[in-house]
DNA sequence: AGATATAATTTCTATGATAAATGAGTATTA
DNA sequence: TAATACTCATTTATCATAGAAATTATATCT
């Protein structure tokens, strides 16, 4: 694997923002002073503040004379931060998380193939073409049907020409991640959903914004029904077991 | 004005972040080495490397031994970040950008009202009460129309239970002041624009989840395509004078 | 009681010194 | 000549130490 080296800070970063994220700090509480976290961790004064500064211009914590370093409640946390996402991610996923992932996914994806219909040029209709070629290919196990599909994702998201749901390509193809794990297996493309993928396709091309947002919050909210039907047998076993 | 406290590290953030949006430091290009911004703004290379360090986790930069010190092309900046977004518009806000604004803001609002219907306790329901009650008084100028329809968008994100959109508050205040800046001034809220907003309210207070969103759609389809034609205006008359 | 001063704790800033990473240029070798 | 290995200069990364500043708790005084 093509590990990126990474420097002391950054471990430091790595290895508190899971922490946190593991719960091993509770909000408002505090995390061990500056000099704690040298001792604990071995590294200089330095690198652990500057582990510290990255933590915080990320929203994870505060940190002020006296009071020393604190966790700061989760409304802080900037969650479309890619690091941020993923210590989330290998944190405690859950049922829930899902749930709020696919809520926000649903209209994001939805609005920007609208966009997409609307703004796409020749090389972004290319790229979803392509992406197409290899979810086809997934149907008979000739490619990778997850791989296909989150790019497939990002080249509508490229597509809509719009920075901010551009930079989200990153938290979507994270989100596709944990869709994963939970589905938890290698599953080939069914025809029918390799179709919806190439209606949507076709409305974009056709510049049919309405009818490219229509089908792609139609597919979202039949994979959103799924997992709150999910949430609800898991609440009605819980509520039984009591 | 309650302007907090900012030590030397934070304002060296600020005036960087805010020289880069504003062009200062080309993509790609380097920025000064560590010592020269020591030198420039006569500050310890403690306290500028904590700087470039927070820049770093915002996606603005990076820093590598002999590369220097570097601006990070656009798609790596965490746009979601307050400091980021505020650096923006500060920077150079534009037509375009108010477009790309109101395009992220429009399905994200829309699908908040949809998850408010559903989801929204007793509590959410009486904070979008009250802020429509001072968008009812700034009708008739007994209260701020701008300080109203904030408090009323970040109410029903709230509802929404969602920490994803819960997050998105800081993103879509600071996003509504841009909105103001074009706007310029302090217009007062129309009779018609109340009604709106009375509507949506109550379609989520009647969980009725399909219409409250499609009532949001609306209200923001209409404001986006008054800034398109605005647009559209200010492209055809650059095409004449050239 | 309330205001004021003092003290203790913790981060913030500054400085100096050394290590490590990186890239360019140079020499070496097949 | 081309590929490889080596050396060197540059810049950030890390460590260590010392004092300043901010903040909170406590004690003192009126």
């Amino acid at each position: 694997m093509d590990l990126p080296y990474l420097n002391l800070t950054q471990q430091l970063v790595h290895k508190l923002g899971q922490a946190i994220m593991q719960g091993q700090y509770q909000v408002g509480k505090g995390l061990p002073s500056e000099a704690d976290l040298c001792a604990q961790y071995n590294i200089s004064r330095t690198a652990t503040r500057e582990a510290v500064k990255m933590l915080t211009a990320k929203g994870l914590i505060s940190s002020r004379p006296r009071q020393g370093i604190k966790v700061l409640e989760s409304k802080h946390w900037n969650f479309f931060d890619v690091d941020v996402l993923s210590w989330i991610l290998n944190g405690q996923p859950n049922l829930y998380m899902l749930r709020h992932f696919l809520q926000l996914r649903l209209p994001i994806e939805s609005e920007a193939a609208y966009l997409a219909a609307e703004y796409a040029e020749y090389d972004d209709l290319k790229d979803i073409e392509k992406a197409l070629g290899r979810m086809k290919n997934a149907t008979t196990g000739q490619d990778d049907s997850h791989e296909a599909d989150i790019e497939f994702h990002q080249s509508i998201l490229s597509a809509s020409q719009n920075p901010f749901f551009i930079q989200l390509k990153s938290f979507i193809s994270t989100a596709l991640q944990v869709n994963l794990r939970f589905t938890n297996r290698m599953q080939a493309v069914t025809m029918e959903e390799y179709q919806a993928h190439v209606d949507i396709f076709n409305h974009i091309k056709n510049g049919d914004s309405e009818a490219a947002a229509k089908c792609a919050l139609i597919t979202q909210r039949e994979t959103l029904a799924i997992v709150n039907e999910k949430i609800k047998r898991l609440e009605q076993e819980e509520k039984k077991s009591m």
